[in-house]
DNA sequence: TTGTAAGCGTTATCAG
DNA sequence: CTGATAACGCTTACAA
């Protein structure tokens, strides 16, 4: 008499119960994989569960396990990063398939706004999930004190701010950098300078350092132009300068994509071919690296398996294992036109 | 004398009515924004939230509420797509503006194999989430299956497969196309012919009307090659017919960038110039229009606008609201070389 | 091996 | 305006 449409109620595990005659703890038993289960009660409840199409409810589970089995995986990048940046779509499936393995569910909380920040935070603390992966976290970020205040399992997938004593996965700049100046070194160059950005930060002494190894005895410092950040400008201004101290330069690396189009620009207007006059090559194989002409010969990220780290990292907390705090992961070359 | 360290215990609305003097009915009212509440009340009872920092558990709540206000974000698509194809990122940020401006949780969940599969329709059936914004549902996909038979809310981005009665967001292809081909008319072209692709789809029809539509009068079935898919090799093909049957031509519009792709292979091998031979245009905007050389002209999808429309409406209808079963979206043209 | 019953932390109904 | 108290659907001792 009293059938409207509305969502069709669901199962539970009382009318699997009523249905397979056992008690509700037998189906909980068995639906959690208790051995303490007759073949004839399993059978029973099989049929049933079947029967009334039981799916246990999470939200019940949740509260009475104090687990949810989910990890969040936190963006905070901006805007036009995320849809560009191939890295980050590579990090999400790999830290997804790692995590799925473990059939466990990802939660992918992206930081927009302002308002996002809050929202997440409250999530967080609210017990949604078990555990956190965060991805680029800026300095003091509000969410990454939310984590720690709450001790919440985590890995942060490059370094975490502050300093905190939190996991996490980074490639291996310095040996990175190492690896590609070498192979400029073998085209040929004779006098290789770089433009070291960020020197503040781990990954731009590293590279540096890196690039020193590489050189070995014939470093010199007059051939490295630091400049404050990863961008196209300082990539410009840096190689002007290069310019200036070195005309003969003829090998170049840039501490990222970004400064290497910049430092390519610079060259360009000072009328020098690539890779004719000059080879040039970058770091991190971000949009940059297509977009230059010629195409960037740089490091690419083992995105995906950064992700998948971050995430092991994540469930061995969960799980109680004694975890590495830092994993170090190798990139590889990918050698195209600059250089 | 008993503390290791361990998570810190999460207060509870027990805690908070201890401290503040009231009862738990109280709190809750309270942290519901019930105006039922005295402002003596108010008073102490935000002081002792901020005393024993008491954050609502999320499980308790849904539990008791049935509901989650969080909406699923289903991604089906092939490896490679989600890291390149920008328009899944910007799809994805869009749904979470709005999803974020309504006080609601975006949950990703990401297809990439069989077990996903599996693992995402258990979590939609176990009440997870309140509604469903899918993007690139295969036909017969088993998670648009289980979204029907749970009457969970739910919005498409491109169409649904099968025969259900879903919301859904699309572009205007024929709009699109009929104002792209305009375009190609505008630049002096008098014989434009069309590679036309999956004519068995909705896309792929509509694209070709508004092909037609812009052409009126001078329409010519005669350089409409019809291919089966939006391939790149199928565009080439269609490119070779074409040539072989109009040697004149010096016009086409592809329907889709990978088909365009494959034309401009053939052009090139025909001896033909781009564009100053043959004006080409395509349509997607997707990862191939600028991997072409020169880059193409073609139809950029208002992702952002897409993923938020698809947020909107299933929010609608979890607010009981009578929503439009489907959504047109009007797409901008990008011009870059090719024509 | 199974049933019983006590929670898990909220919200919501219903008297006061 | 506020306090009891009964759910919400599940897991888990504890008894049997």
């Amino acid at each position: 008499m009293s059938t409207t449409s509305g969502r069709p109620r669901r199962a539970t595990v009382h009318d699997v119960a009523v249905v397979a005659g056992v008690s509700r703890g037998t189906i909980s038993r068995y639906v959690n994989g208790d051995p303490y289960v007759s073949a004839s009660a399993r059978h029973a409840i099989e049929a049933a569960i079947a029967e009334v199409g039981y799916v246990p409810n999470t939200a019940a589970r949740h509260l009475v396990m104090q687990r949810t089995e989910t990890v969040a995986f936190i963006v905070h990048e901006p805007h036009s990063l995320f849809i560009e940046d191939p890295n980050i779509g590579g990090i999400l499936l790999g830290a997804n398939a790692a995590l799925s393995e473990a059939d466990h569910q990802m939660a992918v909380l992206i930081i927009d706004t302002e308002r996002d920040t809050e929202r997440v935070a409250k999530y967080l603390s609210g017990g949604s999930v078990d555990g956190a992966i965060i991805v680029s976290a800026r300095a003091y970020d509000p969410v990454a004190r939310v984590v720690e205040r709450l001790r919440l399992p985590a890995a942060f997938v490059g370094h975490p701010p502050g300093a905190t004593s939190a996991a996490f996965v980074v490639i291996d700049n310095r040996g990175s950098a190492h690896a590609i100046t070498e192979r400029l070194i073998g085209t040929g160059r004779r006098r290789i300078g770089m433009i070291a950005a960020a020197l503040d930060r781990d990954s731009g002494s590293e590279r540096l350092a890196g690039f020193a190894d590489a050189l070995g005895d014939r470093y010199d410092d007059n051939l490295v132009e630091r400049v404050p950040l990863y961008s196209y400008s300082a990539g410009r201004d840096g190689m002007n300068a290069l310019l200036d101290r070195a005309p003969d330069i003829d090998g170049v690396f840039a501490a990222s994509d970004a400064v290497a189009a910049g430092a390519m620009e610079a060259l360009r207007a000072a009328g020098r071919r690539v890779p004719e006059d000059v080879g040039v090559v970058g770091f991190d194989d971000s949009a940059w690296a297509r977009r230059t002409l010629p195409a960037l010969s740089t490091v690419r990220q083992p995105a995906e398996g950064l992700g998948r780290q971050a995430a092991t990292l994540v469930l061995e907390q969960l799980r109680g294992d004694i975890t590495p705090r830092e994993v170090l992961l190798e990139s590889e070359i990918v050698w195209r036109e600059s250089a």
